[in-house]
DNA sequence: GATGAATGAGTATTCATTCAT
DNA sequence: GATGAATGAATACTCATTCAT
């Protein structure tokens, strides 16, 4: 699977050029954060950047260009970040069992940083095609990354299709990690978490 | 937990007030089954429904209203639906794995039947909190049904909370359920939703 | 000068329809003073009223016309309460000073018995020509009255032109109480009046 | 007592757009007059002025702070208007009586010149509360004024609470104004303003 | 590259009034 | 007389995008 479009190196001439981009991000992202990215209209994005809404036109063709942008940043972010903990994880000889709950939990406290932002991202990808794309797109990648992480233990795993396997607990993941947020004032964290990772541990133990 | 209001009865005092009220309910939720809530206006659906726009004004509110009626009666009939398959199953001495895998295989032929409708309202439900409370009230009757499913079989399901583990499944069955009608045309839907049932199967086995 | 058209004794049918017609005017009224009557449409009349909006168009022939009724019904009441005062007055020989305080005093009080409504008839009275006409008749029938209660002391007073003399003081009063009614909480209303009363007193004084 | 909020000075970053502004409220200022400001909505103030609807919103937030600023401007003119005459008067040396009947005709010119727009503003004022508040302001202003313009005969006028005398006579005057203007056919001017001046006249004589 | 004034299609909502029952 | 469901013209305001400077 290629990727959708590339995002992120489009013009890379001018430092300044550069430095006005990622100011138009990074409003525009903080608005999404606050207000949902709904509200966050160009103007105010402009405005919030300290840019004219002329500039903001000329580095991003539409509105939904800065969103996709925002998160193919975000999920390449997260990818580097789960990549790495993988690449450490993978030194150390920690045990099947271990090894879910790790991801899971690590995952979560990452979803937790951006618990807003992830919210909103999921909108935008119900909304947007083009988002939706590039969500499957890094989706992919993530999962590839699950998959390296478990190949040593590949014999041991009652399960007969890895992609599947991957697909159903991944989303399932995405899905509980939101309800937690969603609901993050009315609902025991912990023994939701808890209860999600011991299915998972089930599921992956022989 | 208390249904947020009631969004069904109103004044039916003639009987031509109901059937209009119907019509237009029935014309907003085509709109949305075809394309979306967010393109489905006020003036497209008193036009489908072949009332003026003022007729539309009688019967609702507002336009989130509308939305919100039809997400409940919807909501409704899922519920019925799943209630009364429980009582047949619960009738016949079918055992556990069986009883899993027929409530997932049933709530997603369920689902499948609406399945745009069914992501119209994942997307309503992350816009409008009134729409979340709502999805919330139902979700939670329905909890209390599968808990009652699996009543008879308390003492040999190894589960600690129960209340937890039906949020992360019947959370993780929707996620998963509305990858399979995105990804309808590029991905292996038997092989997935397998996938999904031998885990939930394992879950709830001693 | 005829009065414009009459608003009261239109269909002095039946009982029970003048009843109707009264709650309807009775609803009006309540609401005029209450959110002002430009908040207060057809439908919310009706709906206090007890009646359907379909009844409220069987006695009004728009909106207007209840309005206007009870714009008539007021100025009935002021001009009566007013004309029994001077019948007093005139029987008791008070001197031409204490008159004129008297006459003020006695205006203001009613004034303020119905402080909303009355700032509400001088909205209606500004925007419907109609009800400037009514408005008019009932002025000059209020003005009138007053002659009649200076008719005494006619040789006395240094006024050229009576009915000049009464249009100037009539409408100042009118707007002295209108300021006293909206600025009820920041000024000094016993100030004020006293103020406005030695104007007058200076004025009719030889 | 600050204004409220200043309806004059934006963001006048170009030329173009002060033009602009400018030209969408003379558009509305001349509906106002003509067709009065209920009726004057902003898609015909827009088509007046000969921009797009969406440029009206550009210059300002609603339709209010078109009229609200409309208003602004027009007592800026009459209290400058006020104030340069004022200082005039102070210069020579005309005395008490002349005084007053140069203030109440100067006025009466003034109001005279824009009788349709200040019985529009009349409505405004009655209905807005903002714009009570900004003709409050200028009220006070022009009081201020005409408290400097008998500031040298102080000692002699018969009147002990000079606040209290000032709104009373500033209010009748604005009402006999009105008067005059919505009667305009039907009654002698001369002999009114006269009526209203000689009582003024009367009240400040010592 | 940067600016920001201008655009205008699009949309929800109100409310006086009618008329078939 | 009474009902109340239906009407639809009217209207304020939004916001992504363009283009002359």
């Amino acid at each position: 699977m290629e990727k959708p479009s590339d995002y992120q190196t489009k013009n890379p001439v001018q430092k300044r050029s550069l430095l006005t981009r990622q100011k138009i991000l990074d409003a525009a992202m903080s608005h999404i954060a606050e207000i949902g990215f709904e509200k966050t209209n160009t103007n105010l994005i402009a405005e919030t950047a300290q840019v004219s809404i002329g500039t903001v036109y000329v580095h991003f063709k539409d509105k939904w260009e800065i969103f996709l942008t925002i998160l193919d940043q975000f999920s390449q972010n997260v990818y580097n970040y789960l990549s790495q903990g993988i690449d450490n994880v993978l030194k150390q000889k920690i045990e099947l069992p271990e090894i879910a709950e790790w991801l899971i939990t690590g995952l979560y406290q990452e979803h937790k940083l951006n618990g807003r932002l992830n919210l909103e991202i999921a909108k935008f990808v119900l909304k947007d095609p083009r988002a939706a794309e590039l969500r499957a797109f890094w989706d992919q990648k993530i999962d590839a990354e699950i998959i390296r992480l478990f190949e040593p233990f590949r014999q041991k795993l009652p399960i007969r299709n890895m992609n599947a396997a991957i697909i159903v607990t991944h989303r399932s993941a995405h899905q509980v990690f939101q309800y937690l947020y969603q609901h993050r004032d009315r609902v025991d964290e912990t023994a939701i978490l808890e209860e999600f990772i011991s299915m998972i541990k089930r599921y992956i133990e022989a």
